[in-house]
DNA sequence: TCGTTTTATGAACAAATGTTCATGTAATAT
DNA sequence: ATATTACATGAACATTTGTTCATAAAACGA
């Protein structure tokens, strides 16, 4: 219990300084002071600077991913799986706000070869998304147009989210959980326009 | 003009990188191997890498401020403006895509007070399509939902479209510029789904 | 042609940074 | 009480990086 959440401490103190600073200029040092310890024994905790962000991105990754996949082998409409995407991210973003935030920032800073593999994790859950898409768009659940383009609004109408959930200030945003994930389905079904 | 074309080829060149790679991962040195000359020559063309920076940022958002303060003052109703706003972020992509993902992605590597002044800047955009927004509320052109999420999700839903421009094998993008402006317009208009 | 501006270079710098290592202390388990 | 594991430190390192400066070609306008 005192070991792990030590561990804990140390790669939740590490996750927020990269999130308000970026990878790039995070230092060890920066790292080792905000834990009122010195450098050298951040090395206690993790091998190296960048196995430290791939530790980050790709657990959340991954669990996007398996959600994902849960979604697609459920028995719903092409409609509910979308909603239950967004569902699922509104989640993701209450418990993990700071992990999507990397995810959505810093996949950059990842050295070869572990960022051609996030790549292709994030290729593939787009891929997934646009197979419901066009289901949808077939099953004349959806409105027809480009699919790429429908899927790639539909993901980014999603991105700035994290803003509101890593924001401390903002502690009403976890509260409004339910009616945040109303409005966007609104939006992203029903658009902006009166019909 | 011999002149002129080697600060713009240098200009451009910087800006690329920094895209490519990132504003804290770009060296100097970086830059002037591009441009086949050393280091210390970079700074005939630039004062420091902060400076860079700054240009970059801040001329692109100053277009971006002029323009929508253009459509404001413009005499038509607020869903026009909502669609000269799309087609004025869509006309910027296919002009400035690099500029543009610099505004998304490095905006945050600037020093204070800079810093501090683009998010002003930005804050200041946002403010303009809420009033925008809330007006065609108010006038029941628009659907009634909450004003800050319906911003934050309209400007958002633009923000993955650099990708496509900064794409250099995605040589259509640029002539299908009208096409998709009309895709994203549905989408943000209309939503995904039918009625 | 001469003077000025533009473009370029080598050398050097101080500071910052990721990482290692040998060693020490505190905590925990047996 | 002792052996083992977890946590911590100081010192040092090799590199990298932004920047400066004195100086030299090259290009250009007069």
């Amino acid at each position: 219990m005192s070991m792990s959440s030590k561990k804990e401490k140390f790669f939740e103190v590490s996750l927020k300084l990269i999130h308000e600073k970026g990878y790039k200029a995070t230092t060890m040092r920066d790292i080792a002071e905000k834990l009122n310890f010195k450098v050298a024994n951040v090395y206690n905790y993790i091998d190296s600077k960048q196995a430290l962000l791939e530790s980050y991105l790709f657990d959340i990754s991954n669990e996007f991913l398996e959600s994902i996949e849960l979604i697609i082998d459920s028995p719903y409409g092409q409609e509910e799986k979308l909603r239950m995407i967004i569902s699922v991210h509104i989640q993701m973003l209450s418990k993990k706000p700071y992990e999507l935030s990397l995810l959505v920032n810093e996949w950059r800073n990842l050295d070869e070869p572990k960022r051609g593999e996030l790549i292709h994790l994030k290729k593939k859950y787009n891929k997934k998304v646009r197979d419901i898409i066009i289901s949808g768009m077939d099953q004349g659940l959806f409105r027809t147009m480009d699919p790429d383009i429908a899927t790639l609004t539909f993901l980014s109408s999603l991105r700035w989210l994290y803003d509101r959930f890593t924001d401390d200030s903002n502690e009403d945003a976890k509260a409004n959980r339910i009616e945040i994930e109303k409005q966007l389905t609104d939006f992203i079904f029903l658009g902006l326009g009166k019909h």
